[in-house]
DNA sequence: AAGCACTATGCACAAACGTGCAGAATGGAG
DNA sequence: CTCCATTCTGCACGTTTGTGCATAGTGCTT
């Protein structure tokens, strides 16, 4: 039976991580194998009953850190990955530690938004399972596009993120963007959307990646078809450097006068930034330029990237590791 | 050079509890020998970089804790152990695994206050370091008795509290009870004490063992000279349960018309339950009868205690443990 | 500059641990 | 009750990890 499964889960796990009893030992208390006290300690981590946090006391972190963090006033948690891996690798690294920076962020009751992107889908599959009560999952913009409704794509992250915190999750089914500013007007006056948008208003977490123009695997949003060549002209005219959560920024967080995204379904930044804790996550260098535009707009409160792109970040190119 | 140390220990603790690196993958990338990584671990763990948690969903943790829970208003932590352990060991699991539990509730500018006795003795002998600022650590109250100062043994359980958590230590230099109220009276009135009884009432955190009149081996505040026989004979007839740093209290939790409490230096229950958080660490099922006096006057937020101690607090006796 | 006390390192071995596999136990469905 | 499908268990093996010891490094004193 299960439940005097999970018992002796917790039993093992106290002995083990709060008692430093080994395995053997733990195995003759609770009358078993050693190779099952090994299956319940993995189970016990895998289920969020044991919890480990790495904190590191900000002032005596590395250079690194404290420098973006004074920079950019952001809780930063720079993952270390080995230089040699390529981009899908680091992207893994940096969501493995994402997604067990965020679990324990994670608390009943909160209403956690998500965007999506490849940095989200990554993230969402290493996350780790914590129960909670009465938490929700909201998504923070539409994923349909002029080919499909990019609903399961978009869900799949949503689902994952649902399942490992025991939340209900709320999708946005809507594309990521209109074809007439119009026609968002009247969607965000119907009662269902409004329903979402009013999760929304009341978010206490927020979980993105960035976009940026540049980067030399373009996001989703720039290659996926979802904007036409019109947009593509209108963009690069107008200084855009990035997004989050398809909402366009330039180079010094101002939005103003964007007019795509009059037609984008993602929060307004104002919106984003009143949100308690906006997690930032990034993997790759050559998202830098928007990168910098979402921290100048302050669209963070903590922010998970890849050692490579946080030297790029603060000047210093690709030297060696700063080491104290 | 301590500082790279401290830095490749953060960076391991992340790629091995954040990203399951084996140590030796986590050894090449750092250019050193596994058995540093190893080392390095070890030392990310004892100085509080990496915090282990176990938290059980309250809903589905074992029989015996909800029924505690609900029944005393408790935030419980039943400690498992061998029933064959003797009285010592006992105490050595329960207080270790009371350290790891309190270590994650401690924060900077924490005001802890810390009761002394043979509980508390063991529990500072486990605990595991958390670098803090500005956190303050107060004798709850004073150690003094009639043949020694009671410095030495109060002020190595505050000393050894104070350096786990880089806080300042607050000894309380006054006998644990006056032989007179008056002089009591007077001495509150002293700049010196009041600044002790300042913080007192700022606490933020309080962490005591409870002493039973009746148990098997009665707690220092019974045995060892702190109190005449007159004064134990006043107790017997004030249906004494226990007491909580040297303040007495009755089965029912009451406390008023308790003489001998206007002599002791410990602070009063009301201050007591006044405090955010109070950890009651209780090991040995002979002090069942303080420890419910104790529960029924509200002191403890949190009681961390052995399971057959647990069971008879509950109400059935000895029998196997139930298992859901 | 030399000496000294202390700490950190790598090696090698032993202890502790994870996991594929085959068999036992469990829980429905007929 | 019997069958089947699924889950759980212990064994055995290979891997991973902790640690005593001898050596190398570091910083402080004279």
């Amino acid at each position: 039976m299960t439940l005097s499964r999970h018992s002796d889960a917790l039993r093992a796990a106290q002995m083990y991580y709060l008692q430093d009893l080994t395995m053997d030992a733990i195995a003759r208390e609770l009358r078993t194998s050693r190779s099952t006290v090994s299956r319940l300690l993995s189970a016990a981590r895998d289920t969020g009953l044991v919890q480990i946090q790495i904190r590191n006391p900000l002032d005596t972190g590395p250079e690194l850190e404290s420098m973006i963090r004074r920079e950019y006033n952001v809780d930063v948690h720079v993952v270390p990955v080995l230089e040699s891996l390529n981009e899908a690798e680091t992207l893994d690294r940096v969501a493995m530690q994402a997604a067990r920076t965020i679990g324990p962020l994670v608390d009943s009751n909160a209403i956690i938004g998500i965007a999506w992107g490849s940095t989200l889908s990554a993230v969402s599959r290493h996350l780790t399972r914590k129960i909670t009560h009465d938490t929700v999952v909201v998504q923070l913009n539409g994923a349909g596009n002029m080919h499909t409704t990019g609903i399961t794509y978009a869900s799949d992250i949503m689902r994952r993120f649902g399942s490992a915190y025991g939340a209900r999750v709320e999708q946005f089914p809507v594309p990521a963007f209109f074809d007439h500013a119009a026609t968002k007007t009247a969607m965000w006056n119907e009662r269902s959307v409004q329903r979402i948008l009013n999760l929304q208003a009341r978010m206490s977490i927020a979980v993105f990646g960035v976009g940026s123009v540049d980067a030399d695997y373009p996001s989703h949003v720039y290659a996926g078809g979802y904007l036409d060549e019109s947009d593509l002209k209108v963009l690069a005219h107008s200084d855009v450097v990035g997004d989050v959560a398809t909402v366009f920024f330039r180079r010094d967080g101002s939005s103003d006068g964007i007019v795509l995204n009059e037609r984008s379904t993602g929060p307004a930044l104002s919106q984003l930034r009143q949100v308690r804790r906006r997690i930032c996550v990034v993997s790759g260098a050559s998202k830098i330029n928007g990168l910098r535009g979402a921290l100048s707009a302050g669209l963070a409160t903590d922010l998970i990237l890849d050692e490579a792109t946080a030297r790029r970040l603060v000047g210093f190119g690709g030297a060696a590791r700063p080491n104290g």
